[in-house]
DNA sequence: CGGTTGCGATACGAGAGCGTATCGATAGTT
DNA sequence: AACTATCGATACGCTCTCGTATCGCAACCG
């Protein structure tokens, strides 16, 4: 009943696998002896994704760094401790690893028009397919910031801003092409913006986010509430 | 250093400050042979006050419910572990009631126009002289509906939405008398504002809400982004 | 004064979680 | 086959927390 993504059934698939990984390192001068790979049995990689993946979901689910226990990461993941351990050297360097898996690629925007390019990024802050994950490791890390720093400091920094970024030049593109008012304060309607997003993402009891809550929620705040 | 608001000092002063629980309860009947004060010393409310209060800072500082532990609010509040259990069965009993204790009347509104009225909600849910401690309790709250969900239900119920229905009422006037437009999504709107004001209020490292945040945010939603 | 109850301090057993150590088995290289 | 590193499982000592029990003292009533 475990609702881990990749859950491995057993240890006979994991050979096939992991057959890879001693191909891999080749991307040195290539005229070396190929003396990289490390003797014996290699790491799984399918473990490595089950104990971040199980982080993750722990991350979200218990509510925040402190329900993250390695001893449940370990049972979720279907993984020993020790292999856990023989990772990463303590929870928070975990944590911070599995944070730092969160990092995309910044979305592709169609830049057409500022009101797509909006709808679009308020789609992947928390709308997308059901992703509950994303939003609510930002909600549980973000709450926390004063209490664990680093690890808001560095989620903000490598998974936030580029995003947050994103959405800036996209406004001041606005500005610039008069699709927007000059006197907006850039700043704030990114508050507003993510805000209603993230706080509606994670609203409890009433339901998934609707599938055109991005474009409502963008053409009410480009019309403005006052009429005119 | 204990930041506790009311921390008491000694013993000697909680004679004085307890000493009109007996005459409280005369809310009786009147007639009644006025047989209401047990015997024995009487409770204090100052450490009534006190636990309170630490297990709001606790609840806050450190991440939601699990970060509340019986023995920190116990040393913040300076009182033994037995005045808590005499008063809760356990944590979640004293947490619940530390909640409804979030619960205020409804706030004063001016009634002049929806935009002051709108300004004066979204002061009280996170700019309100640095009052951290509400928007911190909601966050965390909110944020943890699934793991306690009867925790979230009861402060739902008893603190939120009391508040949300004041602003809805105030929306809902706002389009009777054509200060807002007719065709907006109330829900919407609310989720756009609050979610703005609590995602603002709860960031870390960017300094406090200035205090022209919730007419400035008001007057964008107001305005809207679109030159017209 | 004796009776009753609240108070803070302290100790307790039980359980959870951390991080380490050890085990036999497994999966690779040479 | 010999060698080496990883695998899951398990046990360990340690600390923290829960909720209970027991102190001696304090407060209030008669």
């Amino acid at each position: 009943m475990s609702p881990v993504t990749d859950a491995l059934t057993d240890a006979a698939t994991d050979a096939a696998t992991d057959a890879a990984t001693g191909a891999v390192p080749d991307s040195m001068t290539g005229a070396r002896p190929a003396a990289t790979r490390p003797p014996g049995r290699p790491r799984s990689e399918r473990a490595d994704k089950a104990i971040i993946d199980a982080t993750l979901a722990l991350l979200v689910e218990e509510g925040g760094v402190a329900g993250v226990t390695i001893e449940a990461v370990a049972a979720r993941a279907c993984v020993g401790k020790t292999t856990i351990y023989r990772r990463w050297p303590n929870k928070e360097a975990l944590i911070l690893d599995a944070l730092a898996s969160l990092k995309e690629p910044d979305p592709e925007l169609a830049g057409v028009s500022v009101r797509d390019d909006l709808v679009a990024l308020a789609r992947t802050l928390g709308v997308e397919k059901g992703d509950r994950r994303r939003v609510g490791v930002y909600w549980n890390v973000f709450g926390n910031g004063d209490k664990h720093p680093e690890l808001y400091r560095r989620f903000s920094r490598d998974v936030v801003e580029p995003r947050r970024e994103v959405m800036r030049a996209v406004l001041r593109r606005g500005i610039e092409t008069g699709e927007l008012r000059p006197d907006i304060d850039v700043d704030l309607v990114m508050w507003l913006i993510i805000g209603a997003v993230v706080h509606r993402a994670k609203a409890y009891g009433v339901g998934p986010v609707p599938d055109d809550f991005a474009d409502r929620l963008v053409d009410t705040a480009l019309r403005g509430l006052a009429p005119h």
